[in-house]
RNA sequence: CGGGGCGUAGCUCAGCCUGGUAGAGCGCUUGCUUUGGGAGCAAGAAGUCGGAGGUUCAAAUCCUCUCGCCCCGACCA
């Protein structure tokens, strides 16, 4: 049992933050509501990043960069944007410091045209794009980039809601409205697809209610991910802007048939809150799990011995073993410089090996360490193991331990158990979300159940009245309206299609909605 | 931004009520003994008590302000 870490069951929030600091991934930094997302944590953001992008690539996007300073004029172009926005803007009105006269600093030049620090790229993009585009053959454009965005939030959260974040945004335009929603769609699909194979978290796609629809989108898509204490996080968003954004910012094409059209945009985004996704899906009691594919560190090896002799040997077989594994170590000779007591060597996708060299801590406590940052696989290797020409192999998601055959260890081995680890994340993170959602029928039923966490499949009659009310009485919103027909519950598949009532309102429903309280 | 809680060594906290000049455990460093699920002994290093004012001969302690974190509300990826 972890000593420094809250049990999930007894202060979920504070098991969270337990989980983050013992799990290595980030820090508070000094200013309120930013973080300092350390090497282990920004190991998992990159790991992110490499398999999202090679999505995008594959689906025919490219990468650029926008600038981080957006005009203050820009912003107000686009009516519902600006609403959406401008409370969370942070703004830079000087160029500059002096002296204060008190032995510290004060802004010096006011700016003649405030900046702000983009809370979202789309305005200084359709700017751009206005450039771009002068004919429907310069049409689609597909560009993503990956960058920080700001927002000025009252309340914040490591990874889940922090003033400053990192993301990726896609923004792209097109010739028609039809090809613009089928963007908008397919960049969902490869959010769903990402999300449950590469970070093992089951989302439900669907659209968004039009209350929290993105400021300025004509429709949002989203994809809903639920955390072990049953709340939603909203995990992806992808929106078709329709011409909103292209009208605000005049981006005019020729089209075919020799008129003057305005482009049809979409754009599309996800950030480092996945960290805190997976953090929320995976984790335990003892500290991170990360699913094999997000794992900075796939191996930690942990070598076991008393005598000096019986160290060189496992040493030895150790290395043998990250070699066979695939791993190579940075120095061609075998000896890492850096650290010479944590032999580090690298897979093909980026991900490393350690080999725990640390004398003076004892194996128990370099057990503890790895499994408290989440390492998938830890494998112990000691004189009994050499001898017997095996490697004791221990699974970070359900702790369990297994002695296997040295020979049976290679790189085969390593992807096979990797899925195997990575599926079988998947599908227990599906089954508790299962568990906990339920079809719900009665207004006070939801009510006095829903503290207890889960999602809530309900009617709704499709008004915004309705849903303002359940969210006032009950801080619960619909996160989505699937796109799937049904949805398994704890108690067997629920159809969201059939027609009924909608138990707040009394009002006809056309289907049921995913309720739920929301990070 | 409103309500509640909390800031003392890297971490967890005691000391504060009743002012007298800083402590414990863990961690860290070094050495020896150890090493198959959080080791033992010994010797060390480490805190302007979140910050700024004030009261006082004297402030971690009392007062005021401020900053940060956590929880709850209004907003959001």
């Amino acid at each position: 049992m972890a000593t420094n870490i809250s049990a999930r069951g007894k202060d979920y929030p504070q098991w969270y933050l337990d989980v983050i600091k013992a799990g290595d991934l980030a820090d508070h930094s000094p200013v309120r509501g930013c973080m300092v997302i350390k090497p282990h944590g920004y190991g998992v953001w990159e790991l992110i990043q490499s398999q999202l992008d090679a999505r995008f690539k594959a689906t025919g996007h490219v990468n650029a960069y926008f600038p981080l300073f957006i005009p203050m004029s820009f912003l107000a172009k686009e009516a519902k944007h600006v609403e959406g926005f401008a409370m969370e803007c942070a703004v830079v009105t000087h160029s500059g410091l002096e002296p204060d006269g008190k032995g510290g600093l004060k802004p010096k030049g006011p700016l003649e045209e405030a900046l702000i620090v983009r809370p979202t790229s789309e305005t200084v993009i359709g700017h751009t794009y206005a450039q771009w585009v002068q004919s429907w053959r310069d049409l689609p454009i597909l560009v993503n980039q990956w960058a920080n965005v700001v927002r000025w939030e009252m309340r914040t959260r490591l990874f889940l809601r922090t003033m400053e974040f990192l993301w990726q945004e896609g923004h792209t335009a097109h010739e028609t409205p039809e090809e613009a929603e089928a963007e908008t769609r397919r960049m969902l699909d490869v959010y769903a697809e990402f999300a449950e194979s590469v970070l093992a978290i089951p989302v439900v796609k669907g659209e968004k209610s039009e209350s929290e629809r993105f400021a300025g989108a004509d429709r949002t898509y989203c994809i809903e991910a639920m955390m072990q204490d049953g709340k939603a996080l909203q995990s992806g968003t992808s929106h078709n802007l329709g011409q909103n954004f292209s009208k605000a910012f005049d981006i005019k094409f020729q089209t075919r048939d020799q008129k003057v059209s305005h482009v049809w945009t979409t754009s599309w985004g996800v950030s480092t809150r996945l960290i805190g996704g997976v953090i929320m899906t995976h984790s335990d009691d003892e500290g991170l799990v990360l699913p094999p594919k997000v794992a900075p560190v796939l191996i930690a090896i942990v070598p076991i011995y008393k005598k000096p002799e019986e160290r060189e040997a496992v040493t030895q077989y150790a290395k043998e073993l990250v070699t066979r594994l695939g791993g190579q170590f940075t120095d061609p000779a075998g000896n890492l410089v850096a650290n010479p007591e944590m032999l580090t060597a690298t897979l093909p996708t980026g991900q490393r090996i350690i080999l725990d060299l640390r004398d003076g801590l004892r194996p128990p406590e370099k057990y503890f360490h790895w499994e408290q940052r989440g390492v998938p696989l830890r494998m112990e290797v000691g004189p009994r193991d050499l001898e017997a020409k095996k490697v004791m192999v221990v699974e970070r998601p359900t702790r369990t331990k297994a002695p296997l055959e040295f020979a049976s260890l290679d790189s085969a081995w390593l992807s096979a158990t990797s899925a195997r680890l990575q599926a079988d994340m998947l599908k227990r993170a599906r089954d508790l979300r299962t568990s906990r959602t339920f079809r719900c029928d009665s207004y006070s039923d939801f009510q006095a159940r829903l503290d207890a966490g889960g999602f809530f499949l309900m009617h709704w009659d499709g008004t915004n009245e309705t849903e303002a009310k359940i969210k006032e009485e009950t801080k619960a919103t619909i996160r989505c309206i699937p796109f799937v027909d049904q949805l398994d519950t704890a108690d067997g598949p629920v159809s969201l299609r059939e027609p009924g009532t909608d138990p707040v309102s009394g009002r006809p429903s056309q289907g049921r909605v995913i309720y739920a309280r929301a990070y």
